[in-house]
RNA sequence: GGGGCUAUCGUCUAGUGGUUAGGACGUCGGAUUUUCAAUCCGAUAACAGGGGUUCAAUUCCCCUUAGCCCUACCA
């Protein structure tokens, strides 16, 4: 059976990056009917970082990716790791390095003012039995190194990149157990691997490099390894890997900034994978059926968010009124929402509106093609949410639409006493009674709908006047005008 | 310095030994229009360079270049 696993650490908020890797490791499984493991790899106590795996575990659910086992906890098998190096130590492959950091710093500047590969000597290699026994009983503190083989060539072949070939040679001896008694990523990642029956270790390309490593280590155990899959960075627009410097990278700012799951989901998903058609969405369920690996890029792909957005709205606009309202809610919680008619509408009242929640739907109904984020919604909506509009005399007058404040007056006072002559307010109606009151005073469009728009709404951008007319109903625009034309004077 | 990976429009990408090198986002223009969006239509723009192989290379091979990743008792 399939078993792939997402192993992040907890040294941050998750990113995009680790989410796309988390996706697709997930997507593999899923389509495979296999299992999709959560361990969490925190190996580093320094790098640890309070709240980061409850951070992990939150996002991963909210973005639907569901695991089968863990979250496994590397802190807690130590035990594992050591009984297991000390296997190798037993075996050969490894040994103990009693090497001071001030040492192998100077090596590796020697080295490299030699203009040589920094590695490490093996100098430690070379201490007799009782050398070594004189240094553990003198409490010398020492890492366990791994002992690369000494000829032959590593092979391995990766599903995204193909037949790779390292020369042994040219990889260093990697530690394996720190001298604090934790593993390194190295040693814990590929005895977890094994014993938690990965078949399949998708992953970021940083990985790529240390592969070797991990491949000598699969056959010093005896083991065989499992399949790799190294998956493209993503990239910022300079072309790095994608970093924090640049921009959020951390997968709840995207959350909070109000682009929806579904939309940050098809859009990873698309960094560095297509399906070969010209199809563009993609539900978590599509990727799952459709998703496959062997069309995964080799090159990084840049994290550019013009798409996203565009995206976003896509799937905004394809929200009925009562989800997006349900999504829009929890963004409401500003003091000028507190003080409207509409501060204890709840979830629930979508279910069952009354007649305040249909006027709220309505409003946001009426803003739903032209949002681009959830965020944006509040400043949206609030016109229609609070009593009065605020009144901007510069930009109901209008130079370029022509209104002036005599125009706007008649334009405000003609509209309204035709409007009130309406006993239904459809969008049908509103719209042709208007057009006639354009028709009758002899006016431009725009003469009469800005003023209108500018009353009801007091913004610069808003919804069609007849739309806002429409949502607003018969007294609030009634009111609205005569507010407006009361300023006016 | 060493090892490795990568290379098609600005971005995400499709694609083939012979194609008008396709799509999407963006940008620009047009339609619609009361503003802003949405929508529809159109345009723009790419095979990194040099050698081969071949009747023919964007495609196959080699070299160069560029970019990136790794080179920790981090992951």
């Amino acid at each position: 059976m399939i078993k792939t696993r997402f192993a992040p650490s907890p040294t941050g908020l998750l990113h995009v990056g680790g989410l796309r890797t988390a996706l697709y490791s997930y997507l593999f499984a899923r389509q495979n009917k296999g299992e999709f493991v959560l361990r969490i790899e925190d190996t580093d106590q320094k790098r640890y970082v309070e709240g980061a795996v409850e951070n992990l575990l939150r996002t991963l659910k909210w973005f639907g990716i569901e695991y089968d086992e863990g979250p496994y906890f590397q802190s807690k098998r130590t035990e594992i790791y050591k009984k297991h190096a000390e296997a190798l130590l037993e075996k050969g492959h490894a040994y103990k390095c009693f090497c001071t950091e001030e040492r192998l710093t100077k090596m590796r500047e020697d080295q490299i003012a030699k203009k040589r590969a920094p590695m490490y000597d093996r100098a430690c290699l070379k201490l007799t039995p009782e050398e070594i026994e004189k240094k553990i009983s003198a409490e010398e503190p020492f890492v366990i190194r791994q002992k690369m083989p000494s000829g032959g060539t590593i092979k391995f072949k990766d599903l995204v990149r193909g037949d790779m070939e390292f020369d042994p040679k040219t990889v260093d001896d990697q530690v394996l157990i720190k001298s604090d008694g934790f593993p390194t990523y190295h040693l814990a990642n590929v005895v977890d691997d094994h014993l938690m029956g990965i078949t399949h270790v998708i992953r970021g390309e940083e990985w790529l490099p240390s592969t070797p490593k991990h491949i000598a280590l699969y056959n010093a155990f005896g083991w065989n390894p499992p399949t790799f899959a190294h998956l493209p960075l993503l990239l910022n627009p300079d072309k790095t890997k994608l970093s924090k410097r640049q921009g959020d990278v951390a997968a709840e700012d995207y959350m909070i900034k109000g682009y929806l799951k579904e939309a940050i989901i098809n859009f990873i998903a698309l960094l560095g994978w297509n399906p070969g058609t010209t199809e563009e969405f993609f539900s978590l369920e599509d990727l799952i059926k459709k998703f496959s690996i062997e069309r995964v890029q080799k090159a990084g792909a840049v994290f550019n968010l013009e798409k996203l957005d565009w995206l976003n709205g896509h799937y905004l606009r394809s929200k009925t009124p009562e989800d997006l309202a349900k999504l829009i809610l929890p963004r409401l919680q500003t003091k000028w929402f507190e003080e409207t008619a509409f501060a204890d509408i709840e979830e629930k009242n979508f279910d069952d509106p009354d007649e305040k929640t249909i006027y709220f739907l309505k409003a946001v109904k009426t803003i739903q093609t032209r949002l681009k984020t959830l965020a944006e919604a509040p400043d949206m909506l609030k016109f229609f949410l609070i009593e009065e509009p605020p009144f901007d005399l510069a930009l109901l007058l209008n130079e370029k639409m022509k209104v002036d404040k005599e125009t706007a007056t008649k334009a405000l006072e003609e509209s309204k006493k035709d409007l009130a002559t309406l006993t239904e307010f459809t969008l049908q109606q509103v719209q042709e009674t208007l057009t006639g009151t354009i028709k009758r005073l002899g006016l431009k469009n725009g003469q009469v709908l800005w003023p209108l728009r500018v009353a009801l709404t007091g913004e610069q951008y808003s919804p069609g006047t007849f739309e806002v007319i429409e949502s607003l109903g018969k007294e609030r625009t009634m009111k609205r005008i005569d507010l407006c034309l009361d300023k006016l004077q």
